[in-house]
DNA sequence: AATGAAGTCAACCGCGATGGT
DNA sequence: GACCATCGCGGTTGACTTCAT
């Protein structure tokens, strides 16, 4: 037995909205709000549209502030990044982009960035210095040998043409063992790297902090590209530890208690803690992992990816 | 100029989550 | 706790446009 349709979808109108109606729907939404009810919003408005439809039209297009197209290199780099922390989450990927839609950038990711990623992609060179991980007791990695070659912005993206389980929040790397890892935990940079770079985002800036949008945030946050070329090499390696941070709050409440497993509240000691990776066991839950150093945890196990 | 292929994107669909009763 | 209505999300579809031959 099926679900009862939202509305019937024999009496409503489907289809591209006319002018008329977006002028409707518009004007009711200006003068009346919302209201908390879409299903209703309908018929107050005076529209022949199903509740579902409305609501989506007005998010994905009418609403004032929405931007459509012309995406920025950062912000390309911004869902590449994202997409590879945290997976398919458009509506968490679109929240850090002011003016764009979960639909926006999902059919930009899907149409634009995912072809790129997969034309630009190398198999890897026979001759690659092999990453070990140490995997700690929450099956979580660090990078302890040296940093591989900076990421391009290719490299970085198409890594995440492989298929992200659903329930996990990343798009994983199959290790030597089996294991699964993000693809930030490939391209951690080097401890000192890290630290670096992770500093100048979060302390060495000594311009007053932009104001609150979170895109602003990243572009204070991120240090900003010298050149074309190495826009993503330089600032992408960082990225994805940035995001983490940015996902757990800036207070260190970890803004979606689901993601990483909830580890989040780990990871508010930022002084003394580094965001190394986000790993993934064959058991589906991802979880987050701080280390307070590179020193190989007891009992841990070490990966080559290869 | 015609036509088929490929690309784009608005809209739809169905499911899980959530909140109220 | 069960049930229901609604919301919000991610995947998919299909109409339209652009490109290549």
């Amino acid at each position: 037995m099926g679900r009862a349709p939202c509305c019937d979808k024999a009496r409503v109108k489907r289809g591209p909205w006319s002018p008329e109606e977006d002028e409707l729907l518009r004007s009711y939404v200006r003068s009346h709000g919302i209201g908390g009810n879409w299903i209703a919003l309908p018929q107050k408005a005076g529209l022949n549209r199903c509740g579902k439809s409305c609501r989506l039209r007005w998010l994905n297009y009418l609403r004032p502030d929405i931007k459509h197209g012309g995406y920025t290199e950062l912000e390309d780099r911004i869902i590449c990044s994202l997409y590879n922390s945290i997976g398919s989450r458009w509506s968490i990927i679109a929240s850090k982009l002011p003016g764009r839609t979960d639909n926006d950038v999902k059919n930009y990711w899907n149409t634009k960035l995912k072809k790129k990623a997969m034309v630009m992609h190398q198999p890897q060179p026979p001759k690659q210095p092999h990453y070990h991980h140490h995997l700690g007791a929450g099956g979580c990695v660090s990078v302890v040998s040296p940093p591989p070659p900076p990421p391009t912005a290719q490299s970085q993206c198409a890594s995440s043409m492989k298929p992200s389980p659903a329930s996990a929040a990343s798009s994983p790397v199959t290790t030597a063992s089996g294991d699964k890892c993000s693809f930030g935990a490939m391209y951690s940079p080097s401890p000192s790297q890290t630290q670096a770079t992770t500093l100048s985002a979060y302390t060495s800036v000594s311009a007053p902090a932009p104001q609150p949008s979170p895109l602003g945030e990243l572009i204070y946050r991120v240090p900003p590209p010298t050149t074309t070329a190495d826009s993503w090499a330089t600032s992408g390696v960082a990225l994805d530890d940035i995001f983490l941070h940015e996902l757990i709050g800036s207070g260190g409440e970890f803004p979606n208690s689901n993601l990483f497993g909830g580890f989040g509240p780990l990871l508010q000691d930022r002084s003394s803690m580094e965001l190394s990776a986000c790993y993934y066991l064959p058991n589906p839950q991802p979880e987050m992992w701080a280390a307070s150093d590179h020193v190989k945890p007891a009992g841990a196990l070490c990966h080559s990816l290869t």
